[in-house]
RNA sequence: GGGGCGAUAGCUCAAUGGUAGAGCAGCGUCCUUUUAAGUCGUUGGUUCUGGGUUCGAAUCCCAGUCGCCCCA
């Protein structure tokens, strides 16, 4: 030990420390093990009566954001879930002693207070202080007040500061716990019951999409994280579940950007006796009930297009390829059944500019036109219907036209924000969509899958809603880790600190 | 995978080859209704990492790490 006082002053990380070592020093615990909470900011908030300062008792608890010093009095503000709320606190109301305690606190600090509200004199309703309590200390500094935490990396690696400093941030988590929670009270409504299938599966079937893989040591096998919900949920379909539905987390081993995440959240539902006609009223509700009870309004700004979206009313069907002899400005759809279709294809692409690649299919040369020159463009709640069977396996084929799937994509703000089919449950028909696939994808085919199908699967209508686009098209959010609490960031050496 | 941009104090940002600065936060002082409170004083730097060029590098060059944007 040395006798030369060490000048911790600018070592913030430090002085915090050594006020902690004085508290315990006193005998007071840094770290409590509960307190006492009657109301929430928000309701603190509510629960005052106009001009009846003073008389409202609460104890509210939450970190220390805003501290504004005044010599024998202060006003502070604590954070809680609900968001903000003022404290005052005076000398000559809590002691000296205690006084003089709340002048050690830091800005980061968790207090719980017991006092009464009022209004101050510029108006904020604040709870004036009789009692308080530091349960638990902060070691480290907040980041700075007004501007928040702006870094991108910061704000995804340390989402809890993000979260403390950036309203906008938790506004975003609080709507999209929101959104789900409107979701399910839809689907209850409608006699839908919630289940939950396997993460890890041995086939990873149900979309076109690379699978991560990952390996069971009891079992001595290879396992593959899911890639969609879909083909456990039918098998419940088969079993007598009429209405079923999850939301659960599926796996992509493809890019990261900034409308891709390798994990992200899917609903997926299913409802037997139904289609994909069915499917368009249940996401009508779906969305217009979200839009109500997160927004309390139908209509939604879209910031990248400037656009009022509305979701109220009816909503705009188009047929797939009526979309495609649009864009190209010719009756390209009129070439299908012939063999000049691909030439003809090619030329329609090519005059809108677009570059082909040698390998790709006929179809896949047409769906790149839909999604580069028509998906972006449609705004509005759009049902684009009857693709091209290629595009989907697991769909019912049009009775008039074989070469097209009973389906419909809604296209909002430019983003596909759920298929729906009506499925296909024929396994004779299915097995060969499948084979046709297997070929050109590097998903196995779901044998058990099959023989699941063979024991009979009513007519469905199934659909798969992204819960995080549905999220950035309902709170404006610019990137899906906007809506992401922890996106997927490539991992930090292990025992990196800091 | 390719191209572009970025990383400086705890946070937000300056400093274009010549002693690394500001605001907030911190530390010390004044102030019993503040609103990014105010006031006086003050501490704080591996300029992402490693090489190189130069009398001299936050700045120029090379390589790497991490992130963001665009494209595939």
């Amino acid at each position: 030990m040395s006798d030369i006082p060490q000048d911790i002053s600018h070592d913030q990380y430090a002085v915090r420390l050594k006020k902690l070592q004085d508290l315990r020093a006193a005998g007071s615990d840094p770290f409590r093990a509960n307190c006492e909470q009657t109301h929430f900011s928000g309701e603190a908030l509510k629960a005052y009566v106009d001009g009846q300062d003073y008389t409202v008792p609460v104890k509210v608890a939450g970190r220390l954001v805003v501290i504004r010093d005044m010599g024998k009095s202060q006003f502070v503000k604590i954070l809680d879930q609900q968001g903000q709320i003022q404290l005052y606190v005076k000398k000559d109301l809590v002691g000296d002693g205690p006084y003089a305690a709340f002048k050690k606190l830091d800005l980061g600090d968790f207090i719980g207070v017991e006092g009464t509200l009022f209004k101050s004199k510029s108006g904020e309703i604040t709870v004036r202080v009789d009692k308080f309590v530091l349960v638990a200390k902060a070691l480290r500094p907040l980041p700075e007040k007004w501007h928040g935490l702006t870094d991108p990396e910061q704000v995804y690696r340390q989402r809890y500061l993000d979260l403390v400093v950036n309203p906008e941030s938790r506004d975003r988590l609080l709507k999209r716990s929101q959104i789900v929670a409107s979701l399910r009270r839809t689907l209850a409504g409608r006699k839908f019951i919630e289940v939950e299938t396997p993460v890890l599966e041995g086939v990873a079937g149900g979309a076109a999409a690379r699978p991560f893989t990952t390996h069971h040591n009891a079992l001595g096998a290879d396992f593959f994280l899911r890639i969609a919900l879909e083909l456990r949920l039918k098998r419940l379909l088969v079993g007598g579940i009429d209405r079923v539905f999850e939301i659960g987390r599926v796996f992509r081993n493809e890019g990261v950007s900034r409308k891709h995440n390798p994990e992200f959240t899917m609903l997926e539902v299913y409802q037997a006796y139904s289609d994909f006609r069915g499917m368009m009223d249940l996401i009508k509700a779906l969305l217009q009930n979200a839009c109500r009870d997160v927004l309390g309004a139908t209509e939604i700004k879209h910031a990248a297009s400037g656009q009022v979206i509305n979701f109220a009313g009816d909503w705009r069907e188009a047929r797939y390829f009526d979309l495609i002899d649009e864009a190209v400005g010719f009756k390209l759809s009129e070439f299908r059944p012939t063999p000049d279709y691909r030439a003809k294809a090619i030329e329609g692409a090519k005059q809108l500019g677009l570059e082909i690649h040698d390998g790709w299919e006929t179809f896949e040369i047409v769906n790149e036109i839909f999604g580069k020159k028509i998906e972006p463009t449609l705004i509005q709640p759009t049902f684009v219907t009857h693709l091209p069977k290629e595009l989907c396996p697991l769909a019912k084929l049009n009775q008039q036209d074989a070469g097209l799937i009973d389906v419909f994509e809604l296209i909002i703000g430019g983003m596909e924000v759920a298929p729906a089919y009506s499925e296909q449950n024929d396994p004779a028909v299915q097995r060969e969509m499948f084979e046709k696939q297997v070929g050109e994808e590097t998903q196995n085919l779901d044998n058990d899958f099959l023989l699941a199908l063979e024991h009979g699967m009513p007519p469905a209508g199934g659909m798969g809603v992204g819960i995080d686009r549905l999220t950035i098209l309902l709170t404006g959010a610019e990137s899906i880790r906007d809506v992401i609490l922890f996106p997927s960031l490539r991992p930090t050496p292990a025992g990196d600190k800091q």
